[in-house]
DNA sequence: CGTTAGGGTTAGGGTTCT
DNA sequence: TAGAACCCTAACCCTAAC
């Protein structure tokens, strides 16, 4: 079969290098020591389809519209914030407000702890000029 | 939005702004003014991905096989690109569709189909680190 | 120090398979 | 049918070189 379905240590090690690294630090995930060989059968993109279908919640809650023809996508409310497990390793549990998806900071454990690389867009890139005035 | 889509608006800004200044200058482009507010929310470098992505033709290797399912992918549809935002007022400044003038220079007009892109960008898996090595 | 060119990575829509 | 696994690629990031 091609379709390789994730088995639950990967699950485990994605998992937890989310909790290191962060959401979308796929490839970074990748490169971890700890991961590296449990997931050596996965793609940074594979660990971000996965990571997809975890959280795989409301979108269309209920009725959306049911079409039977088409399969279109529905223009759903995109959530993109919550993670509604991932506490699995997690020692102290952070308020998720909207505060986008950065993700669990505060890991107990020595071997998950390391500076969130995300976070520091506010760096003024010198060659990026647009501030978007007039976008809403 | 964290992609946020090019529109149509401001792809037509960039062909022209790319027809008088040229390929390559970005940050000139930002700063006409007949750009500058289609552009706001761009940066130099998100213009020359932009120009990079619209280059994308050739590199076909021919081996879209990958193995099994004949994958049938719609090529190369002509997508009309009605976003929600952007439409109407602003394109006051630059043509809709193709831009079929050329203000100043003698830019020819077959700047508007081709760029000549040195090097085809290899549509293989950059993002795939390894393909299920035992490592170890 | 600012910009550009080009390789690399991510996000999100689509498609296929179960 | 729905959902999980996988594909495609525009959009975005990193950074050497200019």
């Amino acid at each position: 079969a091609r379709k390789q379905k994730w088995t639950s240590e990967e699950e485990a090690a994605l998992r937890a290098g989310i909790a290191r690294y962060g959401v979308g630090s796929w490839r970074l995930i990748l490169k971890d020591d700890d991961f590296r060989s449990i997931l050596s059968c996965r793609s940074n993109v594979d660990l971000k389809d996965k990571w997809r279908n975890i959280n795989v919640f409301f979108t269309e809650s209920g009725s959306m519209d049911k079409g039977r023809t088409a399969m279109k996508k529905n223009r759903a409310t995109p959530r993109r914030n919550d993670h509604p497990m991932a506490k699995s390793t997690v020692a102290s549990d952070v308020d998720d407000e909207i505060v986008d998806e950065q993700p669990i900071a505060s890991v107990s454990s020595e071997l998950w702890n390391v500076s969130i690389p995300k976070k520091s867009r506010s760096r003024a890139k010198q060659y990026h000029i647009g501030i978007c005035q007039e976008l809403e």
